[in-house]
RNA sequence: CGGGAUGUAGCGCAGCCCGGUUAGCGCGCCACGUUCGGGACGUGGAGGCCGUGAGUUCAAAUCUCACCAUCCCGACCA
């Protein structure tokens, strides 16, 4: 099939990365751990901005934008946000270059120091909650329900292509609540946004539930995630939303003034998701033959390839597919129609296949005479011939197929890579052996996650919400525990 | 930041140990012709500061040192 490819057996990092590169997703740019996002590859996260951006504002957000620089002071005044960033921090301390004095280029200026280092935002909790303080005085001014699109910088240590870049693109909303049950029920409500979108768009299963206080993210009271299994037997946090309690209000200073004329500091949340899905949508559906994207997210949902032999049969086939085009666009699909004669049919069949085109169609001579294209579903790779009367309904329904069926397809993978767990044994086999969910008691302590951590690199992914109540022992103490927690080893 | 590996044409590699004409090969690219229902073939052609910088030498892709970058495995994280 595609030739200097890796396949998931071989070498599955391996395959991710040529995956990335060759479907002309992404590549690796001249700086450091940061990346180039290139068209097909950002056209497929416009797909998802355009659905997120769609279902907050359904739910009663608005967009902002806030700046790129934090004063370094901002970041100090929440102890524990700043202990969770400090280390991973780009930091501007110049404005200014100048010619070197001895002509060997541009230095940077010493005399344009900046009073006070800027911080290029790791996250923007900070710069925002002190925006906040301003815009509110009353009960009235709350809710505050604010998104913004924006890119940030963590200096991480090893970088990989959307999984983690130093540089990445996200959303992060904040919001503002006048009690403490508003600000929880947002962060749930946005969490359960995230797993619609997941399972709806990306036709991803992600587990809903609550992380560890050692999984928990830097300055919040309780984090909340949604958590996928790849393919790899690997877990993938796909999105956070958290409750961040006073914390920011109190480091920041936001009061309100309640109905009952008390001073009363403001609740909080906060929630992302970033271009890591792009990551988590390469590798939950794409095969051995390349990417497989679904077809609620792909940039072109059907190709059409026209297949002849003399240029005088062109001119018909165009015709016929130009009008299976108009009438699939009417309907809302989105279709390329590549008569490009500069490429051969069984290239044209190879290059779609690879960047996961949900459906071709080719039409040919036979097809002009039976009145008939031939249709391959990306998904199972299984081709059927279909008459063209009502195309665009019959096209339309394999879509949504296509989709169910990746879903599906997903779903029982993680089922079957989801394993009960009783004895420390037990769970270091699972974990040396075909990775996956592991389901398992743990005594509820950051200690023993910790020590678990340290012996097999496997983490608590979450703490799921729907965990049936189950007296138990834990895996590593032997202590008592109330219910099972989602361990694996995680990107 | 620790361990390992790799930087030679757009991509994948050979050459390096053992220094010596014009640095090769496959794919891709360009032109023409034959082809076109699963990555076609022929003929001709273009394309290289051998990662960067120093050094050793009459002579460096090849030897030495430093630096940079990328990938893999850890620690950190969305």
């Amino acid at each position: 099939m595609a030739k200097d490819f890796s396949t998931r057996e071989d070498n599955y990092a391996q395959w991710y990365n040529d995956l990335v590169l060759k479907a002309g997703l992404a590549e690796n740019s001249a700086v450091r751990g940061c990346m180039v996002i290139k068209p097909y590859g950002y056209s497929i996260w416009e797909k998802m901005q355009g659905a997120l951006d769609t279902m907050f504002k359904d739910s009663g957000h608005v967009n902002a934008y806030f700046p790129l620089f934090i004063p370094k002071s901002f970041f100090s005044k929440e102890a524990s946000h700043v202990e969770g960033f400090a280390k991973e921090c780009a930091v501007v301390t110049h404005y200014r270059l100048k010619n070197a004095p001895d002509g060997s280029g541009i230095v940077v200026d010493e005399d344009a120091k900046l009073e006070e280092e800027l911080i290029i935002r790791p996250t923007s909790e900070t710069i925002i909650w002190d925006t906040y303080r301003n815009w509110i005085q009353s009960y009235r001014d709350l809710p505050i329900l604010v998104n913004q699109w924006a890119n940030v910088v963590r200096w991480e240590m090893r970088t990989r292509l959307f999984l983690r870049t130093a540089e990445f693109l996200w959303q992060e909303g904040h919001t503002a609540h006048a009690t403490e049950k508003e600000a929880i029920d947002e962060a749930m409500m946005i969490l359960d946004i995230y797993a619609d979108f997941a399972e709806k768009w990306m036709a991803l299963p992600v587990l809903k539930g609550k992380k560890s206080p050692n999984e928990r993210f830097a300055g919040a009271v309780d984090t909340y995630c949604i958590e996928a299994l790849m393919q790899d037997g690997k877990a993938l946090q796909v999105g956070t939303s958290h409750f961040l309690g006073q914390n920011f209000a109190k480091a920041f200073d936001v009061k309100f003034l309640s109905r009952k004329n008390e001073l009363e500091y403001v609740w909080a949340t906060s929630w992302g998701v970033s271009t890591r899905l792009m990551g988590a949508l390469i590798m939950a559906h794409s095969d051995d033959h390349g990417l497989v994207i679904p077809p609620r997210l792909a940039p072109i949902q059907v190709v059409i390839v026209p297949i002849y032999k003399k240029t005088e049969e062109l001119a018909a086939i165009s015709q016929r597919a130009l009008a299976i085009k108009e009438s699939l666009t009417k309907r809302g699909i989105s279709v390329r129609y590549d008569d490009r004669d500069t490429f051969k049919p069984g290239w044209k069949f190879t290059e779609y296949e690879f960047k996961g085109v949900p459906v071709r169609m080719a039409i040919g001579p036979r097809d002009m005479e039976n009145n008939t294209v031939e249709v391959a579903r990306r998904d199972t790779l299984e081709k059927e011939i279909y008459s063209i009367t009502d195309i665009e309904n019959k096209i339309g329904h394999l879509l949504e197929q296509i989709q169910n069926n990746l879903f599906q397809k997903a779903l029982s993978f993680r089922e079957s890579n989801t394993f009960v767990v009783n004895t420390w044994d037990e769970f270091v086999a699972q974990l040396d052996g075909e990775g996956g969910f592991i389901l398992a008691h743990w005594d509820g302590t950051p200690e023993t996650e910790q020590a678990i951590k340290e012996e097999t690199r496997a983490t608590i992914r979450t703490i799921p919400f729907d965990a049936p109540a189950e007296k138990g022992k834990c895996v590593y103490s032997g202590k008592s525990s109330a219910h099972r927690v989602v361990f694996a080893r995680a990107y």
